[in-house]
DNA sequence: CGTTTTGGTTAGCTTTGACTAATTATATAA
DNA sequence: TTATATAATTAGTCAAAGCTAACCAAAACG
């Protein structure tokens, strides 16, 4: 069983997996502020956690990359993320941005039936 | 607009509201600690805030009593848990645990719309 | 090639929400 | 009514996750 990740952790690492897939490169720790709306100096703590858990690389004044592990974690995160969007809207009719941001909170905490369910329903 | 309250504080005037119904009393530091299952100190820690914001009333070693505004509030928190438990059980057939603990976290989290869109949902 | 701009790091602080251990009240029972 | 048990409180600690301000490194420009 893997194991859990702090709600923050998963946003960040999440965040990190969609900005090297946007620019198919290494990602710096401004991009990560900017787009989680944080200051730097919390994405730099958060990469340096991750980097303990071994899911990043990076060294100092230099750009993060994703180890396997990191991106399996990362896919998995997102990819939870992407079908609960998905289900809110098509099940439901809500709104891509609301469905998106309840999407990025639902995505931490809902438990493994609710998903498989969810993905069932998406598969018909 | 009502004020925004923390997760943690919501659960606690959740567990107020439903301990009071069930036993149709005031309600005991020591009723909710084993409730939310944290400790008596914590407890009472989150009890000294929801009486600084109007929502209980409480004296040293007493019971702990919703005020109308407490209650008003409660009665929304929980509707809103009965509800996406509901819409969990009726529309994906989630167990019930699973989407009462699923409801629990998803009860603070999302948006306006998605919440009114379960509630046509259920309507229906 | 030196200076400015941008980016990254560090130190130290804040808040939230939990905890334990010790203490103090209240209630119960001998 | 005193002793014991239960309940509540207080003080002090901790971790997570953010912040600002100050400082250091690297890059880009003139």
């Amino acid at each position: 069983m893997e194991k859990k990740l702090t709600e923050s952790i998963e946003d960040y690492i999440e965040t990190i997996y969609l900005e090297s897939q946007k620019h198919g490169k290494g990602v710096r720790i401004t991009d990560v502020a900017l787009e989680l709306k944080v200051s730097k100096a919390s994405a730099n703590d958060a990469v340096r956690k991750l980097k303990e858990l071994g899911y990043v690389e990076h060294e100092r004044y230099g750009q993060i990359y994703l180890t396997e592990t990191g991106k399996d974690r990362a896919v998995k995160v997102y990819e939870k993320h992407r079908l609960i969007t998905e289900f809110l809207v098509k099940s439901l009719d809500v709104s891509l941005p609301n469905a998106e941001k309840d999407a990025c909170g639902i995505e931490h905490i809902i438990s493994e039936e609710t998903f498989e369910k969810m993905k069932a329903y998406l598969d018909q």
